[in-house]
DNA sequence: CGCGATTTGTGCACTCGTTCACAAGCGCAT
DNA sequence: ATGCGCTTGTGAACGAGTGCACAAATCGCG
């Protein structure tokens, strides 16, 4: 996984009502509530982490650790109540509110994930696209019409729109940064393959397709080179 | 970044050809190139690891070390080669040969990820679509026509194909990668939001959307609270 | 009511990754 | 040729994350 992390550097404050949780677990969390989500579907009231863990794919104490980090409590003998700990991890992660989401490139990347549910179905409203180019605006994808990005600022501020994801050309990438910071924008999601620089208190992920393909490439590469060195 | 992965469970044999590279490293490495290519295209051809890990978004030290792992030699006091240095990562990651990858589901996301250019600038080749719905399979996208799954098998083994993208909803996901891997692919980057289950030796990545959203929501959720408190 | 089966929560040891700080090496100017 | 400034490579300290193993807690049943 590519990402890339600014603001916070290191310390979690942890207050009492929000204990600190470590990175590694925040990332988790949401794996675990799709597999809460699947197992709910499946007609489970009660999992036991063991279960839980096999679907989500990690193994059962490190799920149990995550899990303690929230202040669960499951019932031991038991397991976790299922309908409990989704809502737990919801409101953790603030999914209890619907979360606007910009969209900023409305090009190959930018139209599928205008277009993709999963966004709709997990929490998140895209509110909005734009678009720097004069001949794409106007276009409609999904019931919402592209708008050009000089506009973007004043929808923000109208729209509260606190999370931005940018999936324009690398070269354009930065200037669309700026003005989603400048417009109060302090979650940043970056398909663009180069590095963003923002004020503190801006989070940044990135997301690099090609990045994925290049780290299995190496397994690959490594895999070739050791069954070969076996055929010696 | 979510991810999963499988097959060589730790421990890397280093081999002597082979140095044994961490997988943190790994993960880097291709940000590295990317750094390279853009530096080298500004006309750098030397680069300092100061420069370097500034433009990958690194620390310094970490970048230092992570160039050590691969054997690689820069000068003191003048920096790295930048060209030989793109040949070296290049030749670890196994990008000197393009690699051929096959594309299942060419729905809202796998369309756009079969017209992404960023696949082909960086050492693949989508050499093959396919799709499990009939009314699909014709379809041409980007010069490639879309293919019934059935002809997956075929394909894969005419094609020497050894990476195997999924990107078709949740539910068909774990059937594809069973006629991934009985096909012979041994690398799989999944994009459907679900845990593969597939045999040892063969490695997943996973890429989910909404997770990197929701990682995001949860940082908007703690920031929102301590300003909250701040308030106070 | 008590006992055994089961499962959680967690202290501890350990591995992996990061960062610091500095010695060793290189080039250039003098 | 020598010394000086710069940069790499790395040993060592540190910190985060993982996994084990077990005590504590809960339920069901006799």
């Amino acid at each position: 996984m590519s990402q890339q992390r600014t603001g916070n550097p290191g310390n979690t404050p942890g207050t009492p009502d929000f204990p600190d949780i470590p990175e590694a677990t925040v990332a988790r969390l949401p794996e675990y509530l799709r597999a809460l989500h699947s197992l709910a579907e499946a007609g489970h009231d009660t999992a036991s982490s063991e279960s839980l863990a096999a679907a989500a794919g990690v193994n059962s104490a490190k799920l149990r650790k995550d899990l303690s980090h929230l202040g669960s409590n499951g019932t031991r003998g038991v397991g976790y109540n299922v309908e409990r700990l989704i809502g737990q991890i919801e409101h953790v992660l603030g999914l209890t509110t619907l979360r606007a989401v910009a969209l900023v490139g409305v090009g190959n990347l930018g139209h599928a994930l205008a277009g993709y549910s999963g966004f709709t179905t997990r929490g998140f409203h895209i509110a909005a696209l734009f678009d720097a180019d004069a001949s794409r605006v106007g276009e409609k994808i999904n019931n919402l019409v592209v708008r050009h990005i000089d506009e973007l600022a004043a929808v923000v501020d109208t729209c509260q729109i606190a999370i931005g994801v940018i999936a324009t050309p690398a070269h354009a990438a930065q200037g669309v940064a700026d003005v989603l910071v400048n417009s109060g924008v302090t979650s940043i999601l970056n398909f663009a393959p180069c590095v963003l620089s923002v004020p503190e208190g801006v989070d940044v992920r990135k997301v690099d397709l090609a990045v994925e393909l290049q780290i299995l490439s190496f397994h690959e590469h490594r895999k070739a080179a050791l069954t070969g060195a076996v055929t010696l």
